[in-house]
DNA sequence: TCGGTTCGACGAATCGGTTCGACAGGACGA
DNA sequence: TCGTCCTGTCGAACCGATTCGTCGAACCGA
C-alpha cells in the first residue's frame, strides 16, 4: 500500500493524496475526506525511507552510548531515558549507536550514511575524535560533556568542578580536615576525560582554599575496584575521614570495603559524591549528592532542534549546578 | 556527493559504481580500484534512505521499551545492552520505542512506518494489544517475556515458575517455613503481566507442595513501595521469617525497612529473588539470587534475524531457567 | 463579453540508490 | 570463418514519497 494505491482508489493524483496530507496546498473537503476514508480503511502510511530521501531529513536522532558492554551508570541510563522521552515528545525517532572506541562501525553508519538529522554525543572526552569527525561531516550534534575546546560547539554538561568544591566545603563545614577524592579510571584521566579532570581541578582548588589536606586516587567504574581502591586509600592515608567522589559505580563496593574495616557512615567516615537522585537515595545510608537533574538529556534535545533548525547559529552552553542534598551519609568528623 | 558524482569522477557509470560496491557482478580490477580511490577521497558512503527505499529493507531494529519516565530495572537494562551489543554485531542500528500504553505514537511511527525490518518487545502482557498489532502488520518480531498465547510467536523469556519455585525450595531446605513472595504491582498483576501471574504460580505450587504457609503481596516497582510493602507485611504477617521475589527495584526498601525493624539480613530474615548478576552482587547482603543471563537480548536478536530471514518458518521459543547463585542475603530459618 | 483571479487538481521531475536487460568485444571451440 | 560464451560496462526502469509548474473551470468586476 503505497501512496500510489490510495490515490488510484480515491480516484485523484498521487500528488493530491500528498498534498490532503500535508495541508500545504489547498484540497476540496470533498476530496480530502474521500481520501481520508481510504487512508483509514487500509491503515495506510507513508514511507519513512522515501520521504526521508526526498526530503532529506530521517526526522530522526542518533545517540552515541558508551558501549553495551561496559554497564551504564544510574546517571548515564538517565540522560538515555530523558533524551529518548525528549524525542518522542518532538515525533522524532532515536537511533542507538554504542560506540566507546574511536573509530567504530555503529559510529560510522549513523553519521555518514545520513541515517539521522543530528547527533548527542555522551562521555565526552576533552580531546575527542568523534566530535572532530563530527565537524568535519558538519553533521549537527550537541555534546553531553564538553571537549577542551568548548566554544566552537553546542553542549550541555554539569559543573563538576564546582559540584566537587561544594562537596569539599560541605564537608569542611562538618569539621573534616583530610579529605580524599575518588575519581573515575586512570585510563579515563590519561585519556583526558572532562568530568575526571575538573572534578580533580575542584577538588584541589577547594582543599587549597579551605587550608585541607586532599588526596586524590583513579578509580575503574565497577564495585569491586571501588573496595580495593578503598583499602589502598586505608593503607596509604588511614587519616582520611571524608570521601568527595564522582564514581557513582563504585560506591557500592567503597561503602563495602568501609564496612569491612570497620567504619561506620557516617560516624567514622563521611561519603559526599555526584549521582541521579534515584540511586542516591536508593543508596544505605542514603547519599549526600548533587543530584543530577533528570532534565539533562532533554536540554541536549532541545539545542539539538534549535541547531537543526539554525544551523548557523552561534553555538549555545548551558553549565548546570544542581545543588547538593543533604542526606545520610556525612556528618560531624568524628573527634577521634 | 552521491553514486552519480562518484561515477562522473571515476569516468563509469553509476551501476558501475554500485557493483563496485555490492560485488554482485564483476567489476575489472582496473576499475574497482579507480572507483575506490574517489570513495576514498570524497569519504562517499551510499545514502541509507535511498538504499532502504529501493531494497525494501531498512537495516535497523526496533527496540521497545518501558516508558522512559518508569526507571529501568538493571535486568530491563541488560536487555536493551545487549540487544544493541548483539544489532551491532550484525551491523544493523537499533531504534528505540519508548511505549508502555498501548497505542502510542512512537510504536506507531516505528511499526507502520516500514522504518525497521523487525522488532523487539519488552515488558510484555499475558494480553497484549502491541503483540496483537505487530501480528496484523505482519512485521517480524520477537518478544522478551510471552503472552497467554505463546505458539504463535517467536519469544526468549525466563521461567519465572520455576526460578521462584527454585527459592522456595532453597528457602524450605534452610528451614523456613513461613514464606512471603513480593511481587510486582498490583496493577501490572491485574494488566495480566506474565511474569508476575507467573511467579505466584510457581510459588503457590512450591509452598503447597512442600507444605509451608505462604503469603503474597504487589508492590510498585520503587523502593519507598518496597518499604510500605514490608511493613504492611511485619504488620499482618509478622510469623514471615522468608521472601522471594521478582520485584529488584523495591529491594532497597524492603531492606530499609527490615532494618529499621530491627531485623538482621539473613539472621533474622532471609530474602532470594531474581536479578541481574551485577546487581545482586552489589546489593547489601550480596542477594541470593538467579542471575538473569545478560545474553537474553542476544538471544532475541539471533531469533529475530533468523525469523526476518525466513518468515515462514515456525516460530521458535526459548524458555530460560538461569540457576540460582548462592549468594550472603539467605541463611538458615532463625531457631525463634 | 472579456481579461484577470482564485481554486483545485494533475503530471512530471526529483531524491539516490539497485538491478535487469542489452550489448560490444575478445576468447574459444568446431 | 562462424557461432557461442563470457566479461565488463552502460542505460533505463524502479522504489515511494514531495513539490513545482501548469491548466481548466468557476467566478468576479468592468
Amino acid at each position: 500500500m503505497n501512496i500510489g494505491e490510495i490515490a488510484r482508489r480515491a480516484g485523484v493524483s498521487r500528488s493530491t493524496v500528498s498534498y490532503a496530507l500535508s495541508g500545504k496546498r489547498t484540497v476540496s473537503e470533498e476530496t480530502r475526506r474521500r481520501i481520508q476514508a481510504v487512508i483509514d480503511e487500509l491503515d495506510y502510511r507513508p514511507n519513512a525511507a522515501a520521504r526521508a530521501l526526498k526530503e532529506g531529513r530521517t526526522r530522526t536522532l542518533g545517540l552515541v552510548i558508551p558501549p553495551a558492554s561496559l554497564r551504564l551508570t544510574d546517571m548515564q541510563l538517565g540522560f538515555v531515558a530523558s533524551v529518548v522521552e525528549a524525542a518522542a515528545r518532538a515525533d522524532l525517532d532515536v537511533l542507538l549507536s554504542p560506540s566507546g572506541g574511536d573509530h567504530d562501525r555503529s559510529f560510522e553508519r549513523v553519521v555518514s550514511g545520513r541515517r539521522v538529522d543530528g547527533v548527542i554525543l555522551m562521555e565526552i572526552r576533552l580531546e575527542d575524535e568523534r566530535v572532530t569527525r563530527l565537524q568535519q561531516t558538519g553533521l549537527p550534534f550537541v555534546t553531553i560533556g564538553h571537549t577542551a575546546h568548548p566554544h566552537g560547539t553546542c553542549w550541555v554538561d554539569l559543573d563538576y568542578a564546582a559540584l566537587i568544591a561544594r562537596c569539599v566545603h560541605h564537608l569542611a563545614d562538618l569539621g573534616h580536615r583530610r579529605l580524599a577524592l575518588i575519581n573515575r579510571s586512570t585510563e579515563l584521566v590519561a585519556a583526558g576525560y572532562g568530568p575526571a579532570q575538573r572534578a580533580l581541578a575542584g577538588f584541589t582548588e577547594a582543599v587549597t582554599q579551605r587550608g585541607l589536606t586532599g588526596v586524590d586516587l583513579c578509580c575503574a567504574d565497577d564495585a569491586p575496584s571501588g573496595e580495593t581502591c578503598f583499602e589502598q586509600l586505608r593503607a596509604d592515608h588511614p587519616e582520611v575521614t571524608a570521601i568527595a567522589t564522582i564514581n557513582e559505580a563504585a560506591l557500592p563496593g567503597i561503602q563495602r570495603a568501609a564496612e569491612r574495616a570497620g567504619l561506620a557512615i557516617p560516624a567514622d567516615l563521611s561519603i559526599a559524591g555526584v549521582a541521579a537522585r534515584h540511586w542516591a537515595e536508593d543508596f544505605r545510608p542514603p547519599l549526600t549528592a548533587a543530584d543530577v537533574p533528570t532534565e539533562m538529556g532533554a536540554h541536549a534535545v532541545d539545542l539539538l532542534l534549535e541547531r537543526i533548525a539554525t544551523p548557523d547559529s552561534p553555538p549555545r552552553h548551558l553549565l548546570l549546578t544542581p545543588p547538593i542534598s543533604l542526606r545520610s551519609s556525612t556528618g560531624p568528623a568524628p573527634t577521634r
